[in-house]
DNA sequence: AGCATTAATTAACCTTTGTTAACCGCTACT
DNA sequence: AGTAGCGGTTAACAAAGGTTAATTAATGCT
């Protein structure tokens, strides 16, 4: 049994008491796969609605620009959920490329099977809702930092925070987040050790 | 009635295909309210789950730094939600305020009602989850902002997206939820006018 | 209408970031 | 082992943003 199945079920328990047993219909939906690292999970302009539950691993959501250079949009890993924001929620092709950082194993479902399976058993629902409000705040709490602090405030709360995170990323990725170049990323970095951290 | 009313009926009718009079036990718990220009709806540190459809009028989510400036994390108006995050979601006393920058009509419900609700009345859940999923879509695209346009860029974005929104808001708000000073905001303007606007 | 307050602009100066390019490891590949 | 490629750092310069303060414009109030 996977650990990712295990997490949810746990997580639909704590919302809703329904006892594992009586996830089966959603959980037999679901099934493992695999990521090498650098493979591509979704690429651009796919329009597939799969929804992958992060067993172990990172990956990173990127969108290549006119002029070339690539923007990381976010990282997710262990716990969370990656998936074509465009595709499942405007019924777009994928303007961002997911890919995987690391070796990564993931829960996968379709986004319409899972639509079906929720119809259903309305029961359920708690988990998406819990989901969905969860990635909300962690997004509304992501565009505070940018409206609120400087890049410099940014990398420190985001290594404040999300050390083992930053620490298993490449830092060009890192600075593509925080809105930076990797060379005035490379700066800050400078001028934190020179000033001893405080 | 309400336009905020009928509105919702018809997006409830439209994701459901559920009829404005099967849908009176969700409207009977809403109620209409008023904000004056500059009235705070959710002050610093509140824990009411009030929930704000907008019907006319714009809302301002701010929060004072501790230098005691004011950082804008967003605006919400016509035909959408405010409500505190941090309350809803987290449970915790909201760090935001929200504030009306104009007069302002709103429908307005209890989080903890609209819960109740839904619970006995699963067919409504579908209203609750296209507007978490419109807010996180916009959450993310505006992220993607942060993250691939420059100062000036994301002004210009606004502008050309939101041009009655940009209109209706003092400047300094604006440069606020662009994450830059009202002092540069103001150089940017002069940029963009002597370059004739390309 | 007149006055007080707030918003927006401008200027001067400083700090930070962007850009380009060179350079230094480190890793992977053959 | 040798080499190509990538990630990270550094340097030099240009461009942009932050800060402070003064000025002008707009707004609100009585």
């Amino acid at each position: 049994m996977l650990q990712s199945v295990t997490t949810l079920q746990q997580i639909l328990f704590d919302l809703s008491g329904i006892l594992p047993a009586d996830a089966q219909p959603l959980f037999s939906v679901t099934r493992p796969a695999q990521l090498a690292a650098n493979a591509v999970y979704i690429p651009e302009g796919d329009r597939s609605k799969k929804l992958a539950f992060i067993e172990k691993g990172i990956i990173r959501a990127y969108r290549v620009k006119d002029n070339g250079d690539e923007a990381t949009l976010f990282l997710r890993w262990e716990g969370q959920f990656a998936a074509s924001h465009d595709t499942i929620i405007h019924s777009r092709p994928s303007r961002f490329i997911y890919r995987a950082l690391e070796d990564t194993s993931l829960l996968e479902i379709d986004y319409d099977v899972l639509e079906t399976v929720l119809k259903a058993h309305t029961e359920y629902e708690p988990l998406r809702n819990f989901f969905l409000m969860k990635m909300l705040a962690e997004s509304l709490d992501l565009i505070e930092t940018f409206v609120t602090l400087s890049p410099e405030e940014r990398y420190r709360r985001l290594v404040k925070d999300k050390f083992d995170i930053v620490n298993r990323v490449p830092d060009k990725y890192i600075a593509s987040m925080l809105g930076i170049t990797p060379v005035s990323l490379s700066r800050i970095r400078k001028r934190i050790h020179a000033r001893g951290q405080h």
